[in-house]
DNA sequence: GTTAGATATCACAATACGTAACAAGAAATT
DNA sequence: AATTTCTTGTTACGTATTGTGATATCTAAC
């Protein structure tokens, strides 16, 4: 999952203190090759903490985020990415879309210059930062409570802004997926989620094979109330069988780049 | 998309610093050719950060719009940060506080750590950076449309969820004053800081003294309305003396130098 | 209105950089 | 022990950035 963690980190700290390091000297220094510097970057920039330049990484000017966001945005990024990458072919030139809290949705974030131009409403701060950045895009971030444990922005304020949308699409995620029904952990963050679906005139769901099988205390939805449900290979044969034959719309996201 | 964004950022502080800058001067500060330095400038000149004139480029505000946020948070910081601190003693622990998308108003945000706890409400992305790294303050964005001249949500969205509102207190800040009223160069901003005024018990509004005598289109509201207005020294004498006066609640604040 | 000087833009070439594809080695799993 | 998975390095190719010189445009002075 999270192999050799330390260079990266390490990788982290030294661009964070530095301010800004040339990509020769990052291999140098780590006594690695320059393509191994961009793959960790690669995934450091994914997470918000770097920004990639050309030829020299630089740190987020916005700065240092949870540390406990950042644990989770590192887990099964491959999937995450893999997801991400899947859920762009959903998305039109000139449409408004929605993304969620989730890290997944987060991830899409960077991926959407190339849909430009768009306009992208969420209420992620992680997602949020990247899209500042971006000139093609129009960002809506529906306000709210921050909560830092999901780097988002949740509570009454969020679903009153929600509630005066509507949008071409939704992106999100959930925690865990039982039977034929998706759950989220936290109450406040189902509430949410279940705004956002009222908000969006489609709607499609991703989920790393891990997510099956969990368990979480509350229910978003069902899977079939969902467009599209991204899935990454690694699930179980069977159960893919079982749900397309409950009429969920299952897609399946392979890992491995083509 | 946006690669090497260093030099141009710099190039964006090193323009809105000075005013005014001739491009030669800029090839032979950042040792590239003048050609790169256009095209730089361009790219700038397209995201309405600064204007291009013949042999030389400003940031200065051109017409009814207010110059870039980057611009607007060198200028007088000595007088914003004295301003923040003198702010702060309006605030008690456990108030909920409400801050605009000023700079003067942004500059309060990194001292409230002192009079935790707190709940902090703000449209301003400069302002959520910095508290939402504060464990002992409740953060809460109001939403709305991302807009990179001020860094904040404004529009609809923003008034709507302002509407829903109550804070003890609004720290706010004015483009201009003139005679009794304060005014503001953009009118979207106008909605929003009077939404704030709306939703507040008490207001305060920040003052360095240079903005007095500039001009600036939209009404925002007289000085007798808010229950205190801090200003910087440097006022005439005779203009403090005559504000007082006409009933408007003034506090000088001396600019201590480092 | 015209012209000289300066400035902006265009087109092309050279260089540096990023990324995909494949191969080899190490670690973990069965 | 065999196999799989993960990580890293190398090569090759496409892309981005920059500089140079030529041409077009602007400004100001006459």
């Amino acid at each position: 999952m999270t192999p050799e963690r330390t260079r990266i980190e390490a990788i982290a700290d030294f661009v964070t203190q530095r301010g800004e390091v040339r990509i020769d000297e990052l291999a140098a220094h780590f006594g690695v090759s320059r393509m191994t510097i961009h793959r960790d970057i690669d995934r450091l920039a994914q997470q918000g903490v770097l920004r990639k330049l050309h030829g020299s990484v630089s740190a987020q000017p916005s700065g240092i985020y949870e540390s406990h966001f950042r644990y989770r945005s590192g887990v099964a990024s491959r999937e995450k990415q893999a997801l991400a990458e899947a859920a762009l072919s959903h998305i039109q030139p000139g449409q408004v879309i929605m993304l969620d809290d989730s890290t997944t949705a987060s991830a899409v974030a960077p991926l959407l210059g190339a849909c430009a131009p768009l306009t992208v409403v969420t209420n992620s701060v992680t997602a949020s930062n990247v899209l500042r950045e971006m000139d093609e895009i129009d960002l809506i971030s529906v306000g709210g409570q921050y909560h830092r444990t999901y780097n988002a922005y949740i509570g009454h304020l969020c679903l009153n802004a929600l509630r005066g949308l509507r949008t071409d699409l939704l992106i999100c995620s959930a925690s865990a997926v039982q039977g034929l029904s998706a759950f989220i952990q936290d109450q406040q963050v189902v509430a949410v989620k279940q705004a956002m679906m009222a908000a969006a005139a489609r709607k499609i769901l991703l989920l790393d094979h891990s997510k099956f099988g969990k368990t979480a205390l509350h229910l978003l939805e069902d899977l079939t109330a969902f467009d599209a449900v991204l899935v990454t290979d690694g699930l179980p044969p069977a159960e893919a069988v079982w749900l397309e034959k409950a009429g969920v719309p299952l897609m399946l996201v392979r890992t491995t780049r083509t």
